[in-house]
DNA sequence: ATAAACATACCGACCAGTCGGTATGTTTAT
DNA sequence: ATAAACATACCGACTGGTCGGTATGTTTAT
């Protein structure tokens, strides 16, 4: 059963890792730090990992796939209610998030300014775009949604996503963003539908 | 002309901490590093500055007055004319903050993290969607665009610019921004004028 | 036995902030 | 006028401590 101490170890550091950068940021929290969160010594964490940089993308990599699957997930009869669905999934993807959004924002912060990471986010974040993309254009096929250039308006749609988990990063109890999340694509979807 | 010597080292400073910061991220850019970029020694910084987060301060509260003063500046007939007016003003400060802009990421990570920051930010913050939410509601009273809550409008407007702002950060050629800009506040008029 | 898994001690680089001291004006007293 | 007293601006070596990463030794599973 060696795999299975070593997997245990490794999800172990990952869970402490996720909890400190969110806490204090991935500059200020130390190896060390994780380490002790983890209950878990150095030699350990750099068995697993080379870089403290690799456990940061490990984290941002699962987290991507993440969001990927739920989005992929959903499908329903017509491109509005789908659109609207996914709105509805916001509220649960907030909660669950809660203490680890500020992180997201620091994924952003990280790509903006380091290569490697940009690479490892830049791909599934177009991904997303040319799937909402692809649901406009579905959206527009089956006539349930005005034309409009499929790009931009899922461009509309990601950044309103981007804008509102902003927010609500910084200023948890300054609105009730469940509700503006809703009601922004109900707005979204008055320009948009038919 | 004592003072004229000190308000040029302090400009210095800041002009060179915008630089750094703007580059390597505020953790990243030491003290030293700016001093160096100034022209300046280290006694000169401290003695125009508590600490580095002072200057980081300073900073953001100029960013954000020059914001402010933008915005309030814009009046057209219309309230509608307006809002697309201001998206208009969007693309010179894409082009002006150029790369500045992750700073403003910055600004809203430490924010979320540091209550002295947060204390800062949050009152122009709250401002702007006060602004937004007493235009949306001129434009109801003007008869100019469909009862909505102003407040939930507002945020939807906020998060838009937000949410374009930060692509715009993270992938400034995936996209045109400017006309993404132009277009998402046309889809939005869609949803909310009459 | 032996290799993977883990622990501990340690290294060198770096960094925010301090401090004693200097230089450049500016005011005051004579 | 001018020198002493004072104030502001500035310099750069130094400190105390942190942190990512490494080296080396020990345990554990097979």
């Amino acid at each position: 059963m060696a795999q299975h101490r070593g997997e245990e170890t490794r999800s172990r550091i990952l869970d402490a890792a996720v909890k400190r950068f969110a806490i204090a940021g991935y500059d200020a929290a130390s190896v060390d730090e994780i380490c002790t969160e983890a209950g878990v010594s150095k030699g350990a964490f750099y068995h697993h990992f080379p870089t403290k940089q690799a456990v940061f993308l490990a984290l941002m990599q699962g987290w991507l796939a993440m969001i990927d699957l739920g989005m992929e997930a959903v499908h329903q009869d017509s491109v509005p209610e789908t659109l609207v669905t996914m709105t509805d999934l916001l509220p649960g993807v907030f909660a669950a998030a809660e203490n680890r959004l500020p992180m997201f924002l620091e994924f952003w912060l990280q790509a903006s300014r380091d290569e490697t990471v940009w690479k490892a986010i830049i791909a599934p974040y177009r991904h997303y775009q040319e799937h909402f993309s692809k649901l406009i254009q579905a959206g527009m096929d089956e006539g349930s949604l005005k034309p409009v250039e499929p790009e931009v308006a899922a461009q509309v749609i990601v950044s309103l996503a981007v804008g509102l988990v902003l927010q609500g990063v910084l200023d948890p109890h300054g609105a009730d963003w469940e509700k503006a999340a809703r009601e922004s694509m109900q707005i979204l979807m008055n320009g948009l539908a038919k």
